[in-house]
DNA sequence: CTTTCCCGTCAACACATGTTCACTAAAAAA
DNA sequence: TTTTTTAGTGAACATGTGTTGACGGGAAAG
């Protein structure tokens, strides 16, 4: 026996309350409604905890919400690390990457809608928060993006553009992907199949790119 | 006189105080946060009205936020048949259409910031709501597209995964000009650049479809 | 051992919230 | 005109909220 678990109103419960705190939130967020509107009351109730408790471990409920938004990038990061150490580019990888990628939205369903959500209605901090990473991650696909063969006649701004193009798509696939319920597997496979056929559309498609006339 | 006007604690405002509470909540969600934590005595106070006063007008807040999505709408709607009936795709077609978009998304900022937070934050209704009309667009864009001669070689299906590229990238951009101060001006055009280079992007970059191997 | 400190509990507060009810003045209908 | 309907007010309620303070048990440090 780890930790005396008699389980029945043991008092300390040894620095997992913060823990149970965390996902309590997450999991209101999940199925309620956004982190804003959550009571310090309702997170400890959920949390199984007396409401004064909180203040052991957070000065403010924003606190929790910084801690759960950093919680969340390093599932994004993760994320990232494993799609990007890809092999190069031929007609199979994008495939794989997609694949990858919604694998690990299906199995972190909680921590994706809790930025998408945050990313719209969160406080101005958040927001620009996720911005930022959001435009981290622009930056380092464009930088993969300037190792492919095929891609490199395209000038670093254009690359930027498509990038940003790319990570749009993905976010507004990804929110549809949240939207669906965790069982509808066909609904999961058309938003892979739309996706591959989109970013294949933007990849390829830019081939035709050459200097044309108008804007600067 | 035609509101005998005397503004100071006159009694009965003339069915107006209905408009006073719409705008009361549009100005609290555009500037404070998403809508579902928006308080009654909130928004009846902005408005200037005793609490009580708001059941003379709608039966809770979520009736009034069905309101105000409805209002939302037949702006979003009015926006989208001025940019349709621009003239046929040459290459000015394009910038026109952007730039009309963005023009209606400055001078109506209040209804897409509350769209755009609703989309992500709402009621399960309002989400619904939203997408729906979200997809209602995509498809009348996608039969625009059909009529462009340089797309005619393009099946109805490949043409409304173009359609949903394009929305789903406006969308994002009209996020990303949401979040940009009203004042900045550069800012603004900078976006409207980029907007135009990635439409440009997936209109042009389709020519090089063609019949290819995988995917069913 | 004793002392310290972490961490959960309980009681209590001041205040904001949604909603009710009865009341009334102006506007509209008769 | 009189009557009825509409649309505002004020007092009052039960309940939910953030936060404070003093208390105490168990784990860790001395």
């Amino acid at each position: 026996m780890t930790t005396e678990s008699t389980s029945r109103s043991r008092k300390p419960k040894r620095g997992q309350t913060r823990e149970a705190l965390m996902s309590a939130a997450l999991e209101l967020v999940v199925k309620k409604a956004p982190f804003s509107a959550l009571s310090l009351r309702e997170v400890t109730k959920k949390a199984g905890v007396v409401p004064t408790a909180f203040y052991r471990h957070f000065p403010d409920m924003s606190a929790l919400g910084l801690t759960l938004l950093d919680e969340s990038f390093r599932t994004l990061r993760q994320m990232m690390r494993q799609v990007r150490q890809q092999e190069l580019p031929n007609e199979r990888m994008l495939r794989g990457s997609v694949e990858t990628y919604f694998t690990y939205v299906r199995n972190n369903r909680a921590h994706f809608l809790f930025v998408s959500k945050e990313l719209a209605s969160g406080t101005p901090t958040m927001r620009n928060a996720i911005r930022r990473e959001i435009r981290m991650f622009t930056n380092e696909l464009a930088m993969d993006m300037a190792r492919f063969p095929f891609l490199n006649h395209i000038n670093a701004e254009d690359l930027q553009m498509m990038a940003g193009l790319v990570v749009n798509n993905v976010t507004a696939l990804t929110q549809e992907m949240l939207e669906l319920e965790e069982i509808d597997e066909t609904g999961q496979q058309e938003v892979l199949i739309t996706a591959e056929k989109q970013l294949r559309l933007i990849y390829f498609g830019v081939g035709m790119w050459r200097s044309d006339k108008s804007h600067s």
